[in-house]
DNA sequence: CTGAAAGCGCTTACAG
DNA sequence: CTGAAAGCGCTTACAG
């Protein structure tokens, strides 16, 4: 709290050294004889000294290079819009030190394109970087890549455990799934049966989206058994028709459905299906504050979005990056961020900041 | 985003004076002839000079020193046991510059001791002040005697308008209070009764009691008149006993109650009410998340809590005074932090950090 | 193995 | 009104 008074002169002094050497022992620089060395070292620690950051920034003047490699945001997947923003946060607030961003983005339909922008990458030569490891094995190949070159990288989104990551900040999709559930069986009458929607490409995603379904099956394990009461959609295509059909299809199967749980984040697409045919009684929880999520969850279309704070993510990736690689600060392994419930009501206060 | 690598020199050369005159206009420390202020405040312009702080920092070395007044926690009140950890938070952030903290607190049955303490707080006359303005008057006095002194000061929690404030961080009442109504909308079905509960001693805090509880009503009043279906109950006293009767009396005098806005942050008192009376199918919301009442929350016994974040507030009102300090930046007047509805199955996110 | 010195970019007296 | 110089606390060659 009280800023460390006692300078390397004053070390140097108690020691009876010059204060390069003392510099030499904290730096262990090397070249030091072996008695000098203890008796500088004992002081450091008696004094509990510490170094002046200003003066240490002010005369090293290295620039820290951090790339960042997120998928590119689209109409089709809009949940990484927002992202850019988090890191541009931690950038201003960083302002006083020398640190550049360096923003990637990929196809996330295309392995190939993520290969090679990797490699756009690796050829800067970064101080460290943060990804969002949506293909596997290419991401354990740059991740492999990476700590040949021993630069440190921080997952966001989601993580891979074979990897040497420095940290993971993102979403618990189980306990995401619990909050979800337990939302649910809130709005659902115990005589209502409710559906579980999964729309879904690749594989990493559908880990992701299992996660949260598991956790929003085990909160009505406890109460009583779910099969009778909970079915499972699966759509492998975000296209409207191919989402229609599969709906139609569900809904005459099941009668009764009163409670639809999105597990991703193209709620909208539900969204807009009940509009059409009507069912306006069919409440809808799902994920994530996308415009056209928000839209519907202010016209009451959407009962509950839970939010994961995607700005949040990427701020704290970069600070983790940067807190590691200026004071050596290691940060916790993995960071679960809340689970924010988000209604119509408290939707205003999670868009702007 | 790229720091600036012009510096004092480089605007000295470029001018054709000295770097002492360039820093005099810079400041505005005056003894500058016009003309040359002129051609240096161009030059300043065109490079968009900005200074490096960290050597501005080691130049300096002056202490920031910033003093909270904030309510003594007790059992009583424990809301007020977390805004500490946030200005520590804050603190620690930023350990690279000289600043220190004051805390003070107050006995907040006690306006004489708030005075006292406030008293306490101009003598040291520090650069600036954060304060949570419980008592108006008392409040009034020292934010002028303040202002008197030049020194800026934040509110916390609330906020009183009369006075010459840099910045309030806290909860927009109103609006948590219609959270509130749409999640006891959701839990209680339209032939059931709501009772809005009120516990209160001293004036401020009715007024934002009153704020959540107007914006409460308001979320019922758009679909159908609330005046046979909602009931109030005011307390002015705490004691257990006090409340077991103003409740037994209000379930007797409205049958029916099925669900219990507490407007006030002891939701702990009537859940321990319902247990004890066995009322086992009322639903309670409740705000902040006092350990005895986040008990309950888990328990089951507490449907919800809203919570306001109070170590935001206070490592918010932290950064802002620092901020205009340091660096002169002007925060925005008022902010609203974010509603956050907390359930048994996100609330572990909410407690730690 | 060790010390003396220069310099990071700024601010602050001081001399003229 | 203006400039030259010292110094904030550290790091980095360089000389010995």
């Amino acid at each position: 709290m009280t800023a460390g008074k006692t300078r390397l002169k004053d070390i140097a002094m108690l020691a009876g050294v010059s204060i390069g050497t003392v510099d030499r022992v904290l730096h262990e620089r090397g070249e030091v004889a072996a008695k000098t060395k203890e008796k500088v070292k004992k002081i450091l620690l008696d004094t509990n000294y510490s170094p002046d950051i200003t003066a240490q920034v002010l005369k090293s003047r290295k620039t820290i290079c951090i790339a960042s490699l997120l998928p590119e945001p689209s109409d089709e997947n809009a949940f990484w819009k927002n992202h850019p923003s988090g890191m541009k946060k931690a950038i201003n607030e960083l302002d006083l030190f020398r640190i550049n961003l360096y923003s990637v983005t990929f196809d996330m339909q295309n392995e190939e394109d993520f290969q090679q922008k990797a490699g756009e990458i690796l050829k800067l030569n970064p101080n460290g970087v943060m990804l969002a490891p949506l293909f596997k094995s290419e991401s354990v190949e740059f991740c492999r890549e990476l700590s040949k070159l021993n630069i440190p990288y921080v997952f966001v989104d989601g993580f891979i455990d074979s990897t040497d990551y420095l940290a993971f900040i993102g979403e618990d999709a189980y306990r995401s799934g619990r909050v979800a559930g337990q939302l649910a069986d809130l709005v659902t009458r115990r005589d209502q049966k409710i559906a579980i929607v999964c729309i879904a490409r690749n594989i990493m995603n559908v880990q992701h989206l299992n996660n949260r379904i598991n956790g929003f099956l085990s909160y009505f394990n406890k109460t009583f058994s779910s099969a009778e009461r909970i079915s499972r959609i699966s759509i492998t295509d975000p296209t409207p028709v191919i989402v229609e059909n599969a709906l139609d299809m569900a809904f005459a199967e099941h009668p009764g459905i009163s409670t639809v749980y999105m597990s991703g984040s193209k709620s909208f697409l539900i969204a807009s299906y009940l509009e059409k045919k009507g069912l306006d009684n069919v409440h809808l929880i799902g994920y994530d504050l996308l415009d056209r999520n928000v839209a519907y969850l202010r016209s009451g279309r959407i009962r509950f979005l839970i939010g994961q704070r995607p700005e949040e993510q990427t701020y704290k990736a970069v600070r983790k990056l940067f807190d590691f690689l200026s004071f050596n600060r290691i940060p916790e392994e993995k960071e679960y961020l809340p689970i924010d419930i988000v209604t119509s009501e408290n939707v205003d206060f999670f868009l702007n900041h």
